[in-house]
DNA sequence: TCTTCTCACCTTTCCCTACT
DNA sequence: AGTAGGGAAAGGTGAGAAGA
């Protein structure tokens, strides 16, 4: 699998250490690893919508993302008309909408019979977030603790993320 | 200045399809 | 059935940007 032509690009890699030789091919893969994987979350996330438009057709990376380009496009204009008729009814703004899901949240969880510990972590952990949300109303606080961007943005290696970014999709 | 990360390019491998 | 051709993906590498 390794590439054959040498060439001229040897005599400049003369400085480089031999640990670094070694752990560069790896570095790329882990790097690889990690677009890959993004974009297999992205096929997950997209998948329903995706089969719907194109069901016959072979998911490829390039798909995916164009996929995603269009969803998202939608889904901007979608918000900008809920924003429209947001501002006709009760609710004013994202944080609103955040707080009602929350809201929801808690009260499905509680009525819930199933109570592993997850469930009570769950609901312990939106039960806090009902209670920060009252009492900030920060635009980051639309990006709840576990949420995807959340998790990616605290990961190494993805500094892009920005707390304005979360997509509740 | 050194290290780390990212991008772009190239080669190789795998898989699918059309053709004989 | 088998083989050639093409596309997609994987993998390796150099170069340059960015940060410590």
């Amino acid at each position: 699998m390794a590439p054959t032509v040498f060439g001229q690009a040897n005599c400049s890699k003369e400085h480089l250490t031999p640990a670094h030789k070694l752990r560069k091919p790896m570095v790329e893969k882990l790097r690889r690893d990690r677009i890959n994987t993004s974009i297999e979350q992205l096929k997950s996330l997209l998948g329903p919508e995706f089969l719907r438009q194109q069901p016959d057709s072979k998911q490829e990376k390039a798909d995916i993302l164009e996929m995603a380009v269009s969803y998202l496009r939608s889904w901007q204009q979608q918000k900008k008309q809920q924003q429209q008729i947001s501002l006709t009814s009760g609710l004013t703004t994202a944080s609103d909408g955040y707080s009602r899901c929350v809201q929801e949240a808690v009260s499905f969880l509680s009525h819930c019979q199933v109570q592993t510990q997850a469930h009570r972590r769950l609901l312990s952990h939106f039960q806090g977030l009902q209670v920060s949300s009252r009492t900030s109303h920060s635009p980051c606080s639309l990006s709840p603790p576990g949420s995807p961007l959340h998790q990616v943005s605290s990961s190494k290696g993805v500094s892009q993320a920005s707390c304005g970014l979360w997509r509740p999709w």
